[in-house]
DNA sequence: GACCAAGTACAACGATCGTTGCAATCACTA
DNA sequence: TAGTGATTGCAACGATCGTTGTACTTGGTC
């Protein structure tokens, strides 16, 4: 139950921890960002550490349930596939702009394992990525047993379907997202396809 | 031609680099690391960020050819193509120890990008990753042209197979990584098999 | 041995930062 | 209206950092 300024702090914070990383975001940028004393930072989170683990977990929970919402509506009830999966695709690999700070920071963390609290970083993975991986598995795995997929390992499953579409896209940020989107599900059905 | 001195420069401020990241890699540290003068590094790259370009340049340089050398040693004359790509995938996701700190520093400028000079990022790009796909992609069009692979777009291809093995193991580093890059294959194999 | 480039040690600068204490202020309830 | 708890502005602290200038030393070449 985090107040109206308690949620601009919030969204602030990411928003500049994402693009200066934890290092180089001063506590007294954090504060201006959001209009509020940096004082109260201290008062509400302890240290910057503290603050630095609130923003990634309110995030990734965020995003988590959209992207959660996001194949529960598409791979829910199948009619199509191939069509299915290529929405749910694109949809997943172009993200509401609002998610852009959220996946940067994401990147800090993952440069930055050294140097943040294990437990913030176990954290944010169970409740992020994880849990994501898989609501998208259990999803696989129904279709699986309905006779539309032929799948061995969901989990595994799961990793392939995003890094064939969403990581691809990204990693060739010139192309046609459709285009990516629709070679990498056409890869994952040629492998899974029941 | 760096001299000693400068390579132990290089690899000790690579390993920093890695671990800190840019802004908390101070150059005292970085100095101190190599046994060297911080009055030195100012000598040789004016400042960190020359510093920094020198670094990630070298090391993707090393990378790229390294992995340029795996893909010529195992795809250039393929004898059964489903055992050399599983030994090409488990070889590329477990590199030497050495290469752990390059890609650590990879996660940093992904993560830094609104912070580090463009130029310096474009020059990183080029020379390391789409070099590396650029052959990796020559190899299997080369295979799909002697029929022994049905490949539409070969880059595509090559992100496919790189996200398929190496990028799924990173992903799932509980697992067995001779298991998941052997799935990897299997998926590649039947998506993209002549 | 003289010379020269390269490296070093040292001090100093301005700037930034995380954190704390304290007094003043504000919003709101009894 | 009195009181209470959250919020703020401000000053200050010790620490760290990038960068530069300068004088000194070192290693190798004529």
């Amino acid at each position: 139950m985090p107040t109206d300024k308690q949620r601009t702090l919030l969204d602030g914070a990411l928003r500049l921890f994402a693009r200066d990383g934890y290092a180089r975001a001063s506590i007294d940028a954090l504060a201006a960002e959001a209009g509020v004393s940096s004082r109260t930072i201290y008062n509400h989170y302890g240290d910057k550490a503290g603050l630095f683990r609130a923003v990634i977990l309110d995030s990734s929970d965020h995003v988590a349930e959209r992207q959660i919402a996001l194949a529960d509506a598409l791979l829910g009830r199948v009619v199509d596939l191939e069509a299915d999966l290529v929405e749910f695709g694109v949809r997943w690999a172009t993200p509401e702009p609002d998610f852009a700070p959220h996946f940067r920071l994401v990147r800090h963390i993952e440069a930055d394992l050294d140097n943040i609290d294990p437990a913030t970083v176990a954290a944010w993975h169970e409740r992020g990525p994880l849990r994501v991986r898989h609501a998208l598995a259990a999803h696989l795995g129904r279709l699986s047993d309905a006779g539309l997929l032929a799948i061995e390992d969901p989990l595994l499953a799961a990793v392939h379907l995003v890094h064939l579409t969403a990581t691809s896209v990204a990693a060739v940020p010139d192309a046609d997202r459709e285009a990516v989107v629709r070679a990498g599900v056409k890869v994952f059905l040629r492998a899974y396809g029941a």
